[in-house]
DNA sequence: TTAGAATGTTGTCAGTGTCAACATTAACCG
DNA sequence: CGGTTAATGTTGACACTGACAACATTCTAA
C-alpha cells in the first residue's frame, strides 16, 4: 500500500462522476468520497479548494459531453436545415434524460452565477452556437444576426423546460414521453 | 416571557418565506429558524416531523400564490383567446423573475417525485389547467383534447425553462430581457 | 381541580466542511 | 549519490447541521 494514491485528483472526479450516474448526487461530499477512495478524510483538500471546485469540474466534462453528442447531429449532412434544427431538439432533451443528474448539476446556479468558473460559461456558449448556427441556416441570409439569436433562446429554453420538468417528476403521467418529445420538436419548427 | 409561544408553525413558515425573499435559502434550517424565533433548536419538531415537510407547505402557499397571479389574467374578458395565452406566459415569467428562491423551491425534485406531497400536485395541475383552457379556447371547437394538452405541455415547458434560465444565471448577459420576454411570448403563439 | 395532551427544552449522537499541525513520499539539484 | 524542498496524505480539533429520547411546562377538557 502505498501512501501516496497515484492521482487522487482523477480518482476524485471519476467517483463524483460514479455517485451521479448512480443517483447518489445528494451523498457527495469530501468524507464520503475519501471513504470510498480509502484515503484520509481531508485529503481531497490537496486537489480542490472545496467541494464545489470540484464539481465545477465534473460539470465542465459534462458540457464536454454534451457537445460530443450534439455535434454529429449539428455535422451531419443527411439533414436538412429545419431537420436538423429538430434533431438537435431531440438529441439535446435525450441527453438530459439519459444523464439526468449530470444535467441537473451542469445547469446548477451555482457554477454561472458572477462569471466565477469561466470554463463552464465558455463551454455553454460552445453548446448555444452549435444551435444557433442551425437556426440561422433555416433563416437563411436575410434574417437579422438578432433574429437568429431570438429564436435560438427561445428554443433553448423550450428543450430546457422540457427536459426540466421530466427530470424534476412534474410529467410523470405522462405516457408516451418519446412521442411527445419528437412531436414537440416538430413543433418548434413554426417558431422559425 | 412565554413558555410556549403562540403560534410557532405559522411564525416558522413566515420565517422560511422571509428568509426565501431575502435569497437565505441555503440558511434554512430547524436549528437556524429556531434561533431567529427565539426558541430551542428541537422545537420545530414539534410542528414538522423534518425541514423537508416545513418546506413542502411553503411551496404549497407557493404555487396557491402563482394561481392568483395567473388567474385575473386568464378571467380577464378584455383579452382575445390568443392574447391571453400570451399574456399568460407573460404573467407566469414575470411571477417566476419576482420570486425566484420560491420559484425555484416549488419546482424542486422533492416535492413532485413519488407522489408525497398530493397537495403540491393538486395545485400544479390546477395551475396547469388554467393554461390548458386557454389553448383549448384558442384551438377551437375542431381539436382534439390531446392537441390541446400537448401544446399547454409545451408552452409550459417554454416559459419554464426561460424562468430557469434567466434565474439560474444562464442568461446574465442578456440585455432587455422584458423585451426578449414579451417577443417570445408572442412567437409561441405560432405553435397554436 | 386535576389528568392527559400539546408544546418547549436539554442532552446526546452521528454526520458534515474546514483549518492547522504533522508525517511521508517524490522530485530535483549539487 | 545524498540531501533539501515541494507535493501529498494524515490526525486532531472546532463549528455547524439533523435527529431522537427523556424531561419540563403549560393548556385543555372532563
Amino acid at each position: 500500500m502505498t501512501y501516496h494514491h497515484g492521482d487522487l485528483r482523477e480518482a476524485l472526479i471519476e467517483k463524483t462522476l460514479e455517485m451521479i450516474q448512480h443517483h447518489e448526487t445528494h451523498l457527495i461530499g469530501f468524507r464520503e468520497l475519501a471513504r470510498r477512495l480509502d484515503v484520509s478524510r481531508t485529503a481531497p483538500y490537496r486537489h480542490f479548494e472545496n467541494v464545489e471546485c470540484l464539481l465545477a469540474v465534473v460539470v465542465e466534462e459534462g458540457f464536454q459531453k454534451f457537445v460530443d453528442a450534439l455535434k454529429p447531429v449539428v455535422k451531419n449532412g443527411a439533414f436538412s436545415d429545419k431537420a436538423r434544427f429538430m434533431e438537435i431538439g431531440v438529441a439535446y432533451i435525450n441527453f438530459a434524460l439519459e444523464h439526468p443528474a449530470h444535467y441537473q448539476l451542469m445547469f446548477d446556479q451555482r457554477f454561472s452565477q458572477k462569471g466565477a468558473f469561466k470554463e463552464v460559461e465558455i463551454l455553454t456558449k460552445e453548446a448555444f452556437e452549435l444551435l444557433r448556427q442551425t437556426v440561422a441556416a433555416c433563416l437563411g441570409a436575410g434574417a437579422s444576426k438578432k433574429e437568429s439569436y431570438d429564436i435560438a433562446h427561445l428554443a433553448w429554453a423550450s428543450v430546457h423546460g422540457i427536459s426540466k420538468l421530466i427530470i424534476d417528476g412534474q410529467w410523470n403521467y405522462m405516457r408516451d414521453r418519446q412521442k411527445f418529445i419528437r412531436h414537440s420538436c416538430e413543433r418548434l419548427l413554426t417558431l422559425i
